[in-house]
DNA sequence: GTCGATGATCAACGACTTCTCAACATTTCA
DNA sequence: TGAAATGTTGAGAAGTCGTTGATCATCGAC
């Protein structure tokens, strides 16, 4: 898409920083590296970049502070979306970013490998240069795997189109934009169905997701695509 | 790593922290010395050091408080791990425990020689350098070894994926994220159960234990990761 | 070497999780 | 309004996992 792919990543702990640094230059970024939040908005008004990695634990001008206050810009000057990829420390913080919907592109609970990360900035930035590559040229059911477009709300498995429901869409699609994350169905309950986990049965994900088992896996009693993290929830295979 | 070497010595006793003193000043530190407890909060909350040297048995604010307090802290705000090296007069098997169950980073019973002391230094400070240096911490390394990855709870041992169960994952995670400490088997079973070791079986950890090994080990009699450490619990080389 | 303490290993059982299906509730649309 | 489609809940079966205690191996002290 773009000559050069120009990331930052803010951490405030120098592992980390060297670690991700490395991963990105692996991959052909052109990195930049700050350790605090002040530095972190100054060189995202500054810089032209295509990515930042931001840790949500910084101390000082907190990582949430910096992902409200850029949000809040762009939608004020009608600027372009900057993608985001959240890191944070403990895994319960997970539930408040979902919660709170902050606007990040996709989070990353430490510990994390490098290669993980590389893979989600490339699908983030893939999502982004869709977005931003203007009315979406029509959709190409293309060979192998699951497609989703949520714009028609349609499906193809393996190139063949299949009718789902819309609960049943609503849940894979959320699915298929959160890969290889292990989702509780607390959580998929408050994405899919903006419903708290007290107020719903857990189990209404349960059927949802034999449902659809059912529907686009070929085996269902043998999941490819939508596997299950034993006491934990369900995992989209991307 | 840095460049003033700055240690802390505390002791009551006038002699050893002469002798300490002039041990680390040879070895070209810079050495500031304090001989009770409260003393000691307050330089370490207020200098920047690369070491301590602690007597456990301080009257007043005790060797074991200043321990505890410190790493709490250094947990609850995320900060980076100062090595400490525990000084007792005492060769009791109990205070060796406690002490490196507290994240102590090396142990000294009394009388101890001077050059003995340096040598732990710098096998300390080692360790420790290579920590910070991005090579562990909350990040794993690419391609061989143990890759753990909350986010999608999967884990690589030698670029293989292995299937892990909900509490061996968790273990884990939890061992990879403190990397070379020796945890007590009631510290995981109060990190990775959030159990009081009261109510549950420390032997559950032994036996999850051995279960990791026989999945993550290539030779699990002889653990190349996940070793034991005798009269203490288990300890993850990172 | 012997003894006691500690850890490894194994088997067994109970508890928990998920799958599956059926029944009931709700929505949609003719 | 009524029928069909969809959504939700509950209950039982099946399977996995977690925990414990027993027994054997190993280590270190004497």
């Amino acid at each position: 898409m773009q000559g050069v792919r120009r990331v930052l990543v803010v951490d405030d702990d120098d592992g980390v920083r060297t670690a991700v640094t490395w991963a990105f230059e692996a991959d052909g970024f052109e990195v930049l590296a700050v350790d605090n939040g002040l530095s972190a908005m100054e060189t995202i008004d500054g810089e032209v970049l295509s990515l930042v990695v931001l840790d949500l634990s910084l101390s000082g001008l907190g990582g949430l502070d910096i992902l409200r206050r850029l949000r809040a810009n762009e939608s004020r000057n009608g600027q372009r979306h900057l993608p985001i990829i959240v890191l944070s420390g403990r895994d319960s913080e997970t539930d408040r970013i979902i919660g709170l919907d902050l606007g990040a592109d996709d989070y990353l609970v430490k510990p994390f490998s490098p290669g993980e990360l590389a893979a989600r900035a490339r699908s983030v930035l893939r999502r982004s240069a869709e977005q931003a590559g203007g009315a979406s040229a029509p959709f190409t059911p293309v060979g192998n795997g699951v497609e989703v477009d949520r714009t028609s709300r349609s499906v193809w498995v393996d190139g063949r189109s299949i009718e789902l429901a819309a609960k049943e869409f609503d849940l894979l699609a959320y699915l298929v934009e959160h890969p290889r994350r292990a989702c509780r169905r607390s959580e998929l309950l408050a994405a899919v169905w903006s419903s708290d986990s007290d107020w719903q049965n857990e189990s209404t994900v349960t059927e949802h997701v034999y449902r659809l088992r059912t529907k686009i896996e070929t085996d269902p009693q043998n999941p490819k695509w939508l596997r299950t993290v034993r006491a934990v929830g369900y995992r989209w295979e991307g």
